[in-house]
DNA sequence: CGGCCAATTGATTAAACTCAATCTGCGTGG
DNA sequence: CCACGCAGATTGAGTTTAATCAATTGGCCG
């Protein structure tokens, strides 16, 4: 695998782990420094290539560098659901010490950094780093609060306000990330691929995308979509901010995740 | 609200939740009487009622000492997802200290009996009982296999596999908590319960149900369920008996839950 | 017995799927 | 530089699944 020109997110000092914690909370210079370190060991992915199988045991948790990966699972009869779409600075496998095997598969959506983490590392971080540590369980929670937003998109929702919805969450999610530049996404996913996200036919996902372009709720051009009324997006796709926890970030978290110096 | 009578479970030596960590691994003396006095404080409620709000803060986890709980959101619309069932043995709210603002609501489906345990006390439990600590991240990693089995469910799966599937995984949950006996299952959902779960509506999931009966892959007389086939329910749902992990329970898990003495 | 909750049934409509082409942009080999 | 091939997007037509609307039934309790 060439690990050249991977130039899919913005390449800036902070790894795009450091710049979603320090959204989180306040985090020094160390602690910046470990995590860099943590991510030392690295591997680069194509495009549709798996480094999860469900049922394979767990080697490692991942940490996405760049590009995009998804975790999912394939129906008896081949057919694939996305469970959730990992984006730069998502972590993979936080549960690695406590399952041995791995209860879905896991592929990159676009060209994927992805830093290989030691299990054991993973039990040492709230060791060395509470304030990490915290992090880490914040993530979990985030996490669980997606695929909570995804369950009810696939079971409430119609297909139309399924793809707002998506659409609403990944423009969130990737402006934490300072991934969103004049309200335009870079979205490697193919309509294939949000199909199997949202439950849907590749046909219908297609047809419910132009109706958002004609009604004019988003502009695409090739792999770049651009959100030209995010409020109306959310509306439609009755996405809910709160569930990213949006609000909260710009103060950090009281308790464990609290700090008393700096 | 009465106290008396909540015969939902069978009442044995231990709390669902002691069963169900003695089901993954082993326990001590010392740490059942810590897990039963982590439960002292309870509280009864009554069906329908809820005790957790979306966007509310949470104030504390829940473990259910015995009935059934739902996890659900509210769209726009009023319409209900349920997103995940709580059995007896679970925990909601182990995030309690890493998220300010709950993204799902919560409900008894059933006479319900929780105990109320504060935020402090979860962060103590690593401290003091690792081994429990463990435990309740491999709770976490479950749920999110759980959930992520709900995903699928939803996004690939017919209204009849829809329905298999979720019985199956109802039968070995219960099964693990040695709630089922000849092959039967108390169910206190109300069809319309079933239909929030799944995403289809009530009238579908009626059907669907009758369709099952029909097939002579299960039973039903009251609130009761037998399921007659497991093995053909499950070929019927698609269900992954390895995501719930029962295969490797009898053995202890090695690395951070493993223990050398006893 | 009346009333209510839940389950069941019938008839119709609507959303989404499948099958089958066609179109389009792009990269490649000649 | 251009024809070809391919992946991905788009379109059309017909079918299926599941939703909706509207009763009806059955059991249980006061």
């Amino acid at each position: 695998m060439d690990i050249a020109s991977s130039n899919l997110s913005p390449e800036q000092d902070a790894s795009a782990l450091v710049r979603k914690l320090g959204g989180m909370a306040l985090v020094s210079e160390e602690e910046v420094s470990y995590l860099e370190g943590l991510q030392a060991n690295t591997l680069v992915l194509k495009r549709g290539a798996d480094f999860m199988r469900d049922g394979g045991s767990i080697s490692a948790a991942f940490i996405i560098r760049s590009g995009w990966a998804a975790r999912y699972v394939l129906t008896a009869e081949g057919r694939r659901q996305i469970l959730s779409i990992a984006l730069p600075g998502d972590v993979m496998g936080l549960h690695v010490n406590f399952s041995r095997k791995a209860t879905y598969s896991a592929m990159a959506l676009s060209e994927l950094e992805l830093a290989v983490v030691e299990p054991m590392r993973i039990l040492e971080i709230s060791q060395k780093h509470p304030l990490i540590g915290s992090g880490l369980s914040w993530f979990t929670a985030r996490e669980f609060a997606i695929l909570g937003d995804q369950t009810m998109r696939l079971g409430r929702l119609s297909a139309h306000q399924r793809i707002a919805h998506f659409l609403a969450e990944i423009y969130f999610r990737l402006s934490f990330i300072g991934e969103v530049e004049d309200d335009t996404l870079y979205v490697p996913m193919r309509q294939a691929d949000i199909a199997d996200t949202l439950g849907l036919s590749i046909v219908h996902t297609n047809r419910e995308i132009m109706r958002l372009r004609r009604d004019g709720l988003i502009e695409t051009a090739g792999r770049e979509i651009r959100i030209i009324d995010i409020n109306r997006l959310c509306e439609v796709g009755n996405f809910d901010r709160s569930h990213l926890g949006e609000i909260e970030l710009s103060e950090p978290l009281t308790g464990p995740i609290s700090r008393e110096n700096r």
